[in-house]
RNA sequence: GCCCGCGUAGCUCAGGGGAUAGAGCAACCGCCUCCUAAGCGGUAGGUCGCAGGUUCGAAUCCUGCCGCGGGCGCCA
């Protein structure tokens, strides 16, 4: 279906007649623009296996396939590389299949799965920090992605409402409150809403609280009986963790709300809560846990392992379940109920170790079945000096306050700027807050996704460059032109063969979309698509200087250019929006 | 101690065995009577941490060392 495909199988068959295999006709985007637009390395891969000189395998294959009427030149340059370049007729056919096809020519994959994305992770009275932006948005584009592609595909927020921190924040509010109807067994209920239990104080009790409990044994025992009591369903207890939830969540979908994530799921550690029992249970019962030092484990190493994995806790010694308990019971959750077929965790790579000893307690247990659980790990977003992101005052930034940040930085430099002199107030808001979060989340999503990279909020919110902003300049160019053209009555039309410099490399651009996608979503790597959406921004700007759309005299000429912009814009929205990037109906 | 990740231009980062290692920012030089200059073009800038190894070919794979970060049963 792509033109690299096209070529690769045309190279194949090259290799094929030459009695070589057909898996060396890989052809890949020329690395040397100036002796071909596209490359096969295949015959210095294949002179090894059949003991050959490279380049006599090359101009065999070279002498095979040369006549092939897509192709405008076939070469052989240095030790056997065959160098490529299509007719540019061959290029606008390619234009006007990927103009005329909904999907822009990325097929859908063959045989859709059920995955789950497990992503953001937000907790119980914690409201959403820095470190929570990048899970969020990896996370959402994920998803996109995979859904774009044709998968089934539900994101679980996967809550974290059921650990022992909610025991904690029962004690703690029991010592600020102790009147409440909550913490009298002899109440019967109902329960009112304790209203002045804000997110505030519950943020402000929790930490407080770990550090007694670090310290105190005694406030650690009281934290544990609280827990195990919610766990256990005493009904004051319940009423308050369900106020905790409550004033939680909504600060928490405040955020999502601003950065445009959405979830199809949002589940949360206690959805699996009666599972967690029987799950015990009966891994006691078959023999897969074992009881140590007081707790239920399950083993988890196995023979080739470099170094040992301890054993998951799935019960402790005081007979409470831990978050690996309901990561376990969450695989059984998903695998049974959801029928699962992938799993992804989006999640911080410092917890791998602990998402290993999870797959493997699941697998061991029997729960997964052959659903694949994968860890889509990231690095931390670090400060400028290289440490954690901290705020001035050296605590931790709060996700809404970032985003705040940057709203702010993009609303001065749109005052700064004349363009927007004449929009009203509210559209100014508007175009404020799209250009923040554009510039936020590309800033994130064009680094690798699993090494760890500095947020400087300067350079986050100069909007200049390889930046979020940019890539909405480009869409409302595009956008502009288009509207332009359509007043004029002027429509795109048959794409002509490209000629220009610039015309010519952004159809190479666009025909790379079908490979690129399938790369991000092979390597699960988000960066992917914004470095590729980058570029497309980038050669339609090149075009756009070179090549003056609406004063062109030639009606074919315009009308090609037309589409051409028309797909671009296309190309860009898809690939924007599998970001989670709005782009602003002007700037 | 063991395990995992990282070390690439002044800065921030891309680079899944291939040719001459790229981008953005910062620096310097140009381009707005013309579809939005948040733009475009150009110059300069590199012993890819170090040392070995595998290979026709290594920033990329392997080993060791150095440096930084992270993790290592009853917290999440």
């Amino acid at each position: 279906m792509s033109l690299l495909s096209d070529l690769t199988t045309i190279v194949a068959a090259g290799f094929e007649a030459a009695g070589l295999d057909a898996s060396f006709g890989a052809v890949q985007v020329s690395d040397r623009p100036d002796l071909g637009q596209f490359q096969c390395n295949g015959a210095l891969a294949a002179a090894r296996s059949a003991g050959r000189d490279p380049r006599s395998i090359a101009r065999q294959v070279a002498a095979q396939i040369e006549s092939d009427h897509r192709l405008a030149s076939v070469s052989i340059a240095g030790p056997g590389f065959i160098n490529l370049t299509v007719t540019d007729r061959t290029l606008a056919g390619c234009m006007d299949a990927m103009a005329g096809d909904e999907r822009l020519g990325v097929s859908p994959v063959e045989e859709p799965l059920n995955v789950i994305v497990d992503y953001a992770g937000p907790n119980v009275a914690k409201a959403m920090h820095v470190g929570h932006l990048r899970a969020t948005i990896i996370g959402d584009t994920l998803k996109r992605l995979f859904r774009f592609a044709g998968h089934e595909v539900l994101g679980d927020v996967h809550f974290g409402d059921w650990g022992l921190q909610m025991g904690m924040l029962i004690v703690a509010t029991r010592r600020r409150r102790p009147d409440l109807a909550h913490f009298d067994r002899s109440y019967g209920g109902p329960y009112e809403e304790p209203l002045d239990v804000t997110l505030a104080d519950l943020q402000a009790w929790y930490p407080e609280m770990a550090r007694e409990v670090a310290r105190d044994e005694d406030v650690a025992a009281e934290a544990r009986r609280a827990t195990t009591d919610l766990q256990s369903g005493r009904p004051g207890y319940v009423a308050l963790w369900e106020h905790f939830v409550r004033v939680s969540r909504a600060s928490q979908e405040r955020d999502f709300s601003d950065l445009g994530v959405e979830f199809d799921l949002w589940y949360g550690e206690s959805t699996v809560r009666d599972l967690l029992r029987p799950l015990v249970d009966d891994a006691l019962a078959r023999g897969v846990a074992v009881r140590s030092d007081g707790a239920v484990v399950i083993e988890v190493s196995r023979p080739g392992d470099k170094a040992e994995i301890t054993p998951l806790v799935l019960e402790t010694s005081h007979g409470a379940f831990l978050y690996g308990t309901t990561d376990v019971a969450t695989i059984q959750m998903r695998v049974a109920d959801l029928r699962a077929d992938l799993i992804l965790y989006v999640v911080d790579s410092r917890q791998s170790y602990h998402l290993e000893q999870v797959f493997r307690a699941a697998c061991r247990a029997g729960l997964s079945g052959r659903t694949v659980m994968e860890h889509i790990g990231f690095g931390t977003m670090n400060a400028r000096d290289g440490t954690p992101f901290k705020t001035r005052e050296g605590g931790v930034l709060r996700l809404g306050d970032l985003i705040e940040m940057v709203t702010d930085a993009a609303a001065t430099r749109l005052e700064e700027s004349d363009l927007a002199a004449g929009y009203s107030r509210a559209e100014r808001a508007v175009i404020a807050r799209q250009v923040g979060i554009a510039a936020l989340k590309f800033g994130d999503l064009v680094n690798n996704r699993t090494s760890n990279y500095v947020f400087d909020l300067r350079r986050f919110t100069a909007l200049e460059g390889k930046t979020g902003p940019y890539l909405q300049m480009a869409a409302v160019r595009m956008d502009s032109i288009l509207t332009r053209a359509s007043r004029r009555g002027l429509a795109p039309g048959a794409v002509l063969p490209p000629h220009h410099e610039t015309d010519t490399g952004l159809v190479l651009r666009l025909l790379q979309l079908p490979e690129v996608i399938d790369r991000a979503m092979e390597l699960r790597a988000p960066n992917h698509l914004a470095e590729f959406a980058y570029e497309v921004a980038a050669d339609f700007s090149r075009f756009y200087e070179a090549c003056h759309i609406l004063t062109e005299p030639d009606p074919g000429q315009q009308a090609s250019w037309l589409e051409m912009v028309r797909t671009a814009r296309r190309t860009l929205e898809l690939l924007l929006d599998l970001l989670g990037i709005e782009v602003p109906a002007r700037m």
